[in-house]
DNA sequence: CGGTACATTGAGGCAAGTCAAGTTGAGTGG
DNA sequence: CCACTCAACTTGACTTGCCTCAATGTACCG
């Protein structure tokens, strides 16, 4: 695997990593930083259809179906370490456990996405709040991230509303119950909670529900 | 890819073909007939994830990670070819343009829902119904399913409200409101879209963007 | 010190939800 | 052939969760 690496690549806090429409030759994994995956619609709102953490694969559509459904962007300074999209058919060819693999990548991508739209379409807002911060948590705990209770949580308030389908202000208002509850605390770029059992509640998930993931 | 089939299964309306959580040996491509899959919450809401209609592959996520994310319900009668999950590895092995094809379905189907979570995370309640419309529009069209101008839709209005993340109620007076503007015509089991430009504007989408897809 | 970016708070409005009756049509059984 | 049931679709009235608008607060930075 690491025969096809072709590089790294350093992206600073904003920069676009891929865009969307976009059929880039390199694919990536994120080795350190953090970011979003996101598209855009015409009247300029946006949604938020994913969070990039270290060791998240970035630009696996584009690399598949050769053209990225999303756009990707560094929240933080990211390291990425670069593939080449060619090297995705030789890997087909050669290491079938390995495409095996990205293809568990991306069906944990699909199983990712239908549990958003579940919670964005069926819950209220302090369930769809609640569920991204607990599943922020659990991320961020398994990546050995977690220090004194708390994680690191370097986003915008706007970037948690748009992944939510909530307004910034209602989003706002709904993480100033969450902390006054004593639930969860998101403040300087920092999550802590609280109370996990009420949060997975709230969220409507059970808590602990953590799932492995094959490495690439 | 004849060799791998191992069967047939005719599933009744209303027969649940897989259920989420199931680990089920056996995947299918629909061959006639039309499908929910859906994901079902605590509180006895669920949220349909989408639409089996003929082609589609079904158990992909179970093949690939073991265990369904959602259950498949038939919702007319449906017949299905049945592979045997144990073959998805030996085509890693032996087809890698085959499995290639195979993680091509798996990234589509995350493409498909990350369009859903746009609409449902941004999109107004027309604006959502018009969509779902307008995507049956193309797909059944692309079917050759279209017989003057009217599109065979044998769901329920509650399939599409938990589709889209609307209540019933809210569905339903879209949907009249959809009607007496003459822009589409859902009744009797059939769709008619009398002014396509139009649904594909409320939609916020370009009329005509349909893409290829392999078939297994 | 302005300027910019993000977070916070209050007020008021509307889209969508809930509740509660109907209506229709397809069985089904007396 | 008519009463009855049941599931899906309609419709109206009322309620509310969330949105929009509009300030204000608070850092950080050139």
């Amino acid at each position: 695997m690491q025969g096809f690496k072709t590089g790294e690549l350093k992206a600073e806090p904003g920069s676009e990593i891929l865009a969307e429409g976009a059929s880039s030759t390199q694919l990536y994994t994120a080795l350190s930083g953090m970011g979003v995956r996101y598209k855009t619609v015409e009247d300029g709102r946006r949604q938020v259809v994913g969070f990039v953490l270290p060791g998240d694969f970035v630009g696996l559509q584009s690399g598949i179906m050769g053209e990225m459904q999303h756009s990707v962007e560094a929240t933080t300074t990211m390291t990425l370490c670069a593939f080449n999209r060619s090297n995705i058919w030789s890997l087909f060819k050669s290491q079938p456990s390995r495409a095996f693999d990205l293809t568990h990548l991306a069906a944990r991508e699909e199983q990712l996405l239908g549990e958003a739209l579940v919670t964005i379409g069926q819950m209220s807002g302090v369930a769809r709040v609640s569920w991204a911060l607990y599943r922020f948590y659990q991320r961020l705990s398994a990546l050995e991230l977690k220090k004194n209770g708390r994680v690191p949580l370097p986003y915008r308030q706007q970037d948690l509303a748009d992944a939510v389908g909530l307004s910034l202000v209602h989003t706002n208002k709904t993480l100033t119950r969450l902390r006054e509850a004593g639930v969860a605390t998101w403040q300087d770029d920092a999550l802590v909670v609280h109370k996990e059992n009420e949060l997975a509640q709230l969220a409507g998930m059970d808590p602990g529900e953590i799932s492995v993931r094959p490495l690439i």
